[in-house]
RNA sequence: GGCGCCGUACCCAAGUGGUAAGGGAGAGGUCUGCAAAACCUUUAUGCACCGGUUCGAAUCCGGUCGGCGCCUCCA
């Protein structure tokens, strides 16, 4: 199967080849843990996931890395700002460490709700000081450093090649726009490899190093972590569009210094999904978190078919009416799958070699549109076409949908328990009674029953086969 | 100030040169004691606006208006 992908360094759409046989290395961005991510920084996981998924579908080998940022960064560029994590310790009471421990827990139930796979390594910065020590000592030991300030600083004007994959025009950058500008850099762009002489009181995520007592900067541990697990030139990076200017580029430059070959083949960045007000940010203070929607009544993955909704790189417009409609749309698709699978029970399953021609069809189809780069909305659409064909067997629509749902993750194939409820007593009790009635022809019992039960958010289904109900959407 | 993206029906959106995917909502129908659910049908001569290129444009080019992002930390 034949994947392309927009590269972000070519701003191109490229054919996938992997670096080595059936391979593939995918390093994306993780969290940073001082807070609950938002549904925005939640999107991006998703989109990585649709990634991996359609790598592993493909028949790919895929290892995949990602970062758990656990060292507390600098709110701006000069050291004047606050250390996130010392904030977050100050305001809860907590320390540092039970912080960065609690918000990954946090962090993973939510990507878990989201049937997101996880990472097959899921690093922490701070238990890899000592690559970050390695790494940027190797770039002293090249000439790419120097420290000003108590500071370690990575010097741009040594690496020609700086900002190629953004584009960058250094002249017309306007660095210090919106903040002030350290001091001490040589060139506005450079960037602190390792803070020495914490300023901050408490300041408990300090480590030893040939520049004194200190912490990282904030690009160093990519570079190192990925140099760790995957050597030194792998497949894919992702994460955020945010990412582009700043963070993907000061990584190429030190990982590239360093090792003085390419790094990374293809750059993929996913588009913020953004509300009335613009983007999200975890700054805003009180920002969306997968928890709130479910406490307003939504399934995790309703957040999720909202998602698949859209082309990972557009911006997504976030609403609640929207997310209604996704919930709607995936509740309806499970019900039909239900009815599908009730009507294949006693059937032996099918293989993939006794699909039909328009089965095969629907499926290269669907490869196709996957394929090129990552259309997953377009393979949704896909879905619901063989869903609604009235010429495929049921057999075959469960074969194909078992296939693509492995892409998609939606779990559609578990239609028993989770959106049906659990039979309580008193439900089954007035439901035995309104069939009583109805029997007797007792109408008016039986819609006061039908009343009582829709009030108690329990929608009733008269079908041939005898009534059913389930939770109102 | 620089760079980039976007503007498609009531809503979310796909489509980037060959005559508008999909979903939600709405409407009509079948079914039903009536409903609900389910199922079927239906909903943009039109893709912000103006001009141009082309046999042909939502798609390419130029302009106008509007929205968003990046150039601090950020998904």
């Amino acid at each position: 199967m034949k994947i392309q992908l927009y590269n972000t360094l070519s701003r191109k759409l490229e054919t996938f080849t992997p670096i080595s046989g059936n391979e593939v290395k995918i390093y994306s961005c993780g969290p940073t843990v001082y807070n609950y991510a938002h549904i925005g920084n939640l999107r991006t996981f998703i989109f990585v996931d649709i990634l991996r998924r359609i790598m592993d579908y493909s028949g790919y080998e895929v290892s995949h890395v990602m970062n758990i940022t656990d060292v507390g960064h600098l709110s701006g560029d000069d050291d004047s700002g606050e250390d996130k994590m010392l904030k977050s310790s100050r305001e809860s009471g907590k320390t540092v460490w039970d912080i960065a421990q609690y918000y990954t827990e946090a962090f993973f139930r939510d990507t878990d709700s989201l049937n997101i796979i996880r990472p097959h390594t899921a690093c922490r910065a701070t238990e890899h000081i000592q690559e970050m020590i390695d790494l940027i000592r190797k770039l002293e030991e090249k000439g790419h450093t120097y420290t000003a300030g108590g500071n370690v600083y990575f010097s741009i004007d040594t690496f020609p090649e700086y900002g190629k994959m953004a584009g960058l025009k250094l002249d017309d950058l306007q660095s210090g726009a919106r903040i002030k500008i350290d001091s001490s850099k040589k060139n506005p762009k450079d960037f602190v490899l390792w803070f020495t002489n914490s300023k901050f009181e408490n300041q408990v995520m300090i480590w030893d190093s040939p520049w004194g007592k200190g912490y990282p900067g904030w690009h160093i541990e990519c570079s190192a972590m990925s140099m760790k697990y995957f050597g030194s030139h792998f497949d894919i990076h992702c994460g955020g569009t945010d990412l582009i200017n700043i963070h993907h580029t000061n990584e190429i430059a030190q990982s590239e210094a360093a090792t003085g070959n390419k790094w990374v083949n293809y750059w993929l960045h996913g588009e913020f999904l953004i509300d009335e007000s613009g983007k999200m940010s975890k700054s805003k203070g009180d920002s969306l978190t997968l928890s709130y929607l479910v406490e307003r009544g939504y399934d995790p993955l309703d957040y999720r078919y909202f998602c698949l909704g859209a082309h990972y790189r557009s911006q997504l417009q976030f609403s609640f009416n929207a997310l209604d409609a996704a919930k709607n749309a995936r509740l309806n698709l499970k019900e039909r799958i239900r009815l599908i699978k009730e009507k294949c029970d006693k059937q032996p399953s099918l293989s993939e070699g006794s699909i039909s021609d328009s089965g095969k069809n629907y499926l290269n189809v669907f490869n196709e549109h996957i394929g090129k780069d990552l259309n997953i909305s377009r393979g949704l659409a896909d879905l619901w076409q063989i869903v609604k064909d009235m010429l495929l067997s049921d057999q075959e629509k469960l074969f194909l949908l078992t296939k693509m749902d492995s892409v998609f993750g939606l779990s559609l194939l578990n239609t028993e328990k989770e959106d049906f409820g659990d039979i309580t007593q008193e439900i089954e009790l007035l439901i035995n009674e309104r069939v009583d009635a109805r029997t007797e022809q007792n109408f008016s019992r039986a819609d006061e029953i039908r009343d009582i039960l829709q009030k108690m958010g329990i929608e009733i289904k008269d079908t041939p086969a005898g009534t059913t109900w389930r939770k109102k959407v």
